[in-house]
DNA sequence: GTCTATATTTGGATAGAC
DNA sequence: GTCTATCCAAATATAGAC
């Protein structure tokens, strides 16, 4: 049988979340309160303890569900014959993610919630996000973790250039395509130099 | 006749600046609370506005400060006869001086304190550094602003990385001449295709 | 210029009635 | 599960005495 109440228990869950990720995005990640998220969802701001722990459990709820839905959309984004494209296009994938909603980026990648640490279970998805893009890394040639590191900071820069300072532009953004090309030549070059 | 008054005064001003920055870096840029901070330096948070309108007024305080250190270290690495050591010594510059006061990086690149926007006239050598960034890279062989984002973009990843996933340690600091090798390859790259 | 006193707001969290 | 009532703590800021 249907349990009808742990099905209704779920959804509020999910309305709470909802309302918190909104919240956010309007006054930023620290700007949260229990006061504000309780009015969104029509209720007292101590009820809600009915349904997280704290705080920190809530913005846990966040990040898990941030990081499980990067990693979906980064399996989706799939594995061809031709690991450079599928390169690339996971760097699109993570691009757009971050655009689409600056505050979970800052969530996320930037976690300047003092205090606030993901619980291991929340921040795993993450790790095999990265995972992910190191397996696409070697099969496109580079198999030195320095070029992972390289490559990593290389596309947050960009991303966090583009938040900072073009919100909404795309003046950095339309300069991922040709980041790509100079971080490919490069690994290229040094891989020529290798086997010399 | 020296004012001795206006002396003490301005002693005290950077006393409590002083501690304000102490404090940023103990707690975070958003931990800085004037109870703390009248306590650091032995007063009643009240009479801080005495030397201060306001919270703010402080944050832009050590904003204008940061920026024009930043200023006159960007001035002193000086210009040669070789452009791109130039540059290559100014991110240098600019990698130390984030690491050296992860806080402070935060408060003048990130900014993410919720309703504070610096002064323009606190701002004004942030922009003044960046215009000798670009001068140099102008000397450097890029005359293309497109570059100069894709440099600023590369080397703010490397920081933010380091900062935010090996605080302390030199995982993404050590790529930083590489970063900038491919970086001049590519610009090379480029002005070849053109004369072409 | 510094203090005491206080206003005001806001926040997270708990106890207990219903 | 939601509410009222409340606590407690912390924060910024102002008024006025000394």
């Amino acid at each position: 049988m249907r349990d009808r109440r742990a099905e209704r228990r779920e959804a509020t869950r999910v309305e709470i979340l909802e309302a918190a990720a909104a919240l956010i995005r309007e006054h930023g990640v620290a700007g949260l309160s229990l006061r504000d998220l309780g009015q969104k969802v029509g209720m007292r701001a101590q009820s809600l303890y009915s349904y997280f722990d704290s705080k920190d459990a809530i913005y846990d709820a966040l990040f898990a569900e941030g990081a499980r839905e990067f990693l979906r959309r980064s399996q989706d984004a799939g594995v061809s014959d031709d690991p450079r494209a599928d390169l690339r296009r996971a760097t699109h994938v993570f691009f757009d993610f971050c655009l689409e909603d600056p505050a979970r980026y800052q969530l996320l990648i930037q976690r300047p919630i003092p205090g606030f640490e993901p619980a291991p279970e929340s921040f795993a998805p993450s790790v095999e996000s990265l995972e992910l893009i190191r397996q696409r890394l070697v099969a496109a040639g580079a198999d030195d973790d320095r070029h992972l590191d390289l490559l990593t900071g290389l596309i947050t820069g960009l991303v966090d250039q583009q938040i900072s300072n073009d919100p909404g532009g795309d003046r950095w953004y339309r300069l991922l395509d040709e980041a790509l090309d100079m971080y490919f030549d490069h690994i290229d070059r040094i891989a020529k130099g290798r086997s010399r």
